[in-house]
DNA sequence: CAATTTTCATTTGTCTGACATTTAATGTTT
DNA sequence: AAACATTAAATGTCAGACAAATGAAAATTG
């Protein structure tokens, strides 16, 4: 592990790179210890504060964790599905919001990729699957919700639609994807209406996973997606015209 | 802006965290400078070296950017596409190593999202996606091709399919799953028959999508997906043989 | 007056040295 | 043998300093 002395950025991006390649190419294993900071410091010819400005890098990044105390130290971490995650989410969101990603194409890519859950979920859901489904469902139908918690039950209600391919990986990527949807969902106001063409729909995913028909739960997704684009439109424009009203 | 006192957790993370939120939920916007390391060492009631452990957890996710100088001091950063791309890849690449993620469950994950992509693809893709798509196909044929080069090709023909969607956030989603398999594919030794097959159904694939023919070309990738798994499988079975061999 | 150079204040990057805190191992006592 | 005290090692935090970059203001010059 080396330094370049030439280079203009930071040393402890450098240092922080250069552990962290080990750590990818699978050079240092889940658990090794690091050296300590004042071994590390020696090592790459540095003070302490700037390694520790390296290894907080890696602690952000959920690469390494530390321990105090007699046998402490930095650690290589095991990142866990939990943590990509969270991860993942607060990219995607990121990415979204400050790119001023428009509704129909988040909209689009979420839906692409749920439906490329569904068949696979149609064969594989467990009847735990379901029943989180019908319960969120069920809890979507409460009279008096909140916009808010009604899109938190449609997140969650997809999510188990997604994990019911049981396949983490799938789950993993989706994540981002019907997660970073969520603030721009938010935005919409949902009538009764909408509410009940958004439940049967749900009813009939619900349905068609439970009979194990992986094209019936397709096509109503197809449905879902373009009622869901339709609603994302009337709020942009409803949106927009608030916006002009008030610069005018 | 406040800390716990109390809280166990660092003070640096604790600082990385509130800042983070502040940037996450839009109280600070992009290209906004934070306050110094001195004001905010003063305002969170901490010395400069933890102010800047905290500094450099953020910039190690890309929320912001630091500039020496004069006027200079911590901006809130833009997370650009690019970025986002290689943190993703980098965490579902250790994702994948570190739970050891088999074969057969990653590479579902990535032909079902690509199959999502494909019939988007089949609508947009443009003359420059397809011959993209023809070019690393040709690469694919010739003779002498290292595994690795192959499997190189091989990822950059399954972006070009992606690409072709034309969505910027279902690109995204999708290069965590296509390049975190690169790794696992690479295990693989392709033999010319496995070759011509696997260059066999890329060109159904690529006259699929130019004939916008998005049934084609799932079909077609539903066999390279059946495919790559008996040749995955193969070559697990073969790399546990010569592991039960050598500790024979 | 305009253009150039110099100076200077501000801010991040880095270093030194110190002390506090946590924790496991070791030693001591009962 | 078990409970307790000691110690050493490691991270966490702090204070103060200097280096280096950089933009802006001031001084100088043509």
């Amino acid at each position: 592990m080396k330094i370049d002395p030439k280079s203009s950025a930071d040393l402890s991006a450098q240092i922080a790179k250069s552990i962290r390649d080990a750590i990818i190419s699978g050079e240092m294993i889940v658990d090794e210890r690091l050296p300590s900071e004042a071994e590390l410091a020696d090592q790459f010819q540095v003070s302490r504060p700037t390694v520790r400005e390296a290894l907080k890098r890696l602690a952000a990044q959920n690469l390494i964790r530390t321990q105090r105390g007699a046998s402490g130290g930095a650690f290589v971490r095991r990142l866990s599905y939990d943590e990509a995650f969270a991860q993942h989410i607060t990219t995607s969101t990121l990415l979204l919001s400050m790119n001023a990603v428009d509704f129909e194409t988040a909209c689009e890519a979420r839906f692409a990729l749920e439906r490329a859950c569904a068949r696979l979920s149609a064969k594989r859901r467990t009847p735990d699957h379901l029943a989180t489904m019908r319960a969120e469902i069920h809890r979507q139908a409460q009279p008096g919700l909140s916009d808010e918690r009604f899109c938190d039950s449609d997140v969650a209600f997809h999510r188990a639609l997604v994990d019911g391919a049981s396949n983490p990986v799938l789950s993993y990527q989706l994540a981002g994807a019907v997660e970073a949807m969520q603030p721009l969902m938010n935005m919409i106001t949902f009538t009764q209406r909408n509410r009940d063409v958004i439940i049967g729909l749900h009813t009939r995913i619900a349905d068609a996973l439970e009979a194990q028909d992986g094209a019936a739960a397709d096509t109503a997704l197809a449905e879902l997606t373009a009622y869901t684009l339709t609603l994302g439109e009337e709020a942009m424009a409803a949106r927009a015209a608030a916006k002009a009203q008030s610069e005018r």
